[in-house]
DNA sequence: CAAACGATTTTCT
DNA sequence: GAAAATCGTTTGG
């Protein structure tokens, strides 16, 4: 295995961490199956001066506590009470910034992906979306704060490597209520990528 | 203790 | 294109 060192996530610019994981891969092994997937989605949450984040103002709760942790951790938490979405932690502790993984191309264990997703064929619907790749991927709120170097849920290498000219940049997904944070150009995705999740 | 609210997806019209 | 599904977290009384 090629695991990402922690000094990978404790970069201090999210964004930049954001932009680093396209083209990397993600991987679980999960009740006994192994998968992974291609990052070709993701979107940056910069801490206490972003609205749009759970830990805007340096709030600190039961549930966003895993942010606070150091780089190089998954926090994954329930949303409109029917899916979990992964973010991979970054920054040093107390730093609450974060990258959430919006979506992935699978690569390894794509039966083991259609039976969890209860689909017949592999398409863009199968893992185009932030609640789709924790279904895809077996990811629940047991992975919660789990590290990265163990060996639940864990990033590679791939040898892809990702030319600025094939990212696109633009504002995220779902955050309106953010005011003019919501206009922050957060969101990351590999141009011309079939399973970039589609607005 | 009660109530509102999502970093979404699916289904129906 | 609109609306429902569905529940843990957060906030207010």
């Amino acid at each position: 295995m090629n695991k990402l060192p922690d000094h990978f996530y404790r970069r201090q610019d999210v964004t930049g961490v954001a932009q680093a994981l396209l083209g990397k891969k993600l991987c679980t092994l999960i009740g006994e199956e192994y998968t992974a997937a291609i990052i070709v989605e993701t979107e940056a949450y910069s801490g206490i001066a972003d609205r749009a984040s759970h830990s805007y103002g340096g709030r600190r709760t039961a549930r966003t506590e895993t942010m606070y942790r150091s780089g190089g951790v998954a926090y994954v938490y329930l949303c409109y009470g029917i899916h979990y979405l992964l973010n991979v932690i970054s920054g040093r502790e107390g730093d609450p910034t974060g990258v959430l993984i919006r979506a992935v191309e699978p690569v390894e264990g794509i039966e083991v992906m259609l039976r969890r997703r209860k689909m017949e064929r592999p398409g863009p619907r199968l893992s185009a979306g932030p609640g789709l790749v924790t279904q895809a991927l077996g990811i629940g709120k047991a992975q919660n704060g789990v590290s990265l170097q163990e060996g639940q849920v864990w990033i590679e290498n791939t040898g892809i490597s990702v030319s600025a000219a094939d990212i696109v940049t633009t504002t995220r997904i779902g955050v309106d209520y953010a005011g003019d944070d919501a206009l922050l150009p957060y969101r990351f995705y590999i141009r011309g990528n079939p399973y970039v999740s589609k607005k």
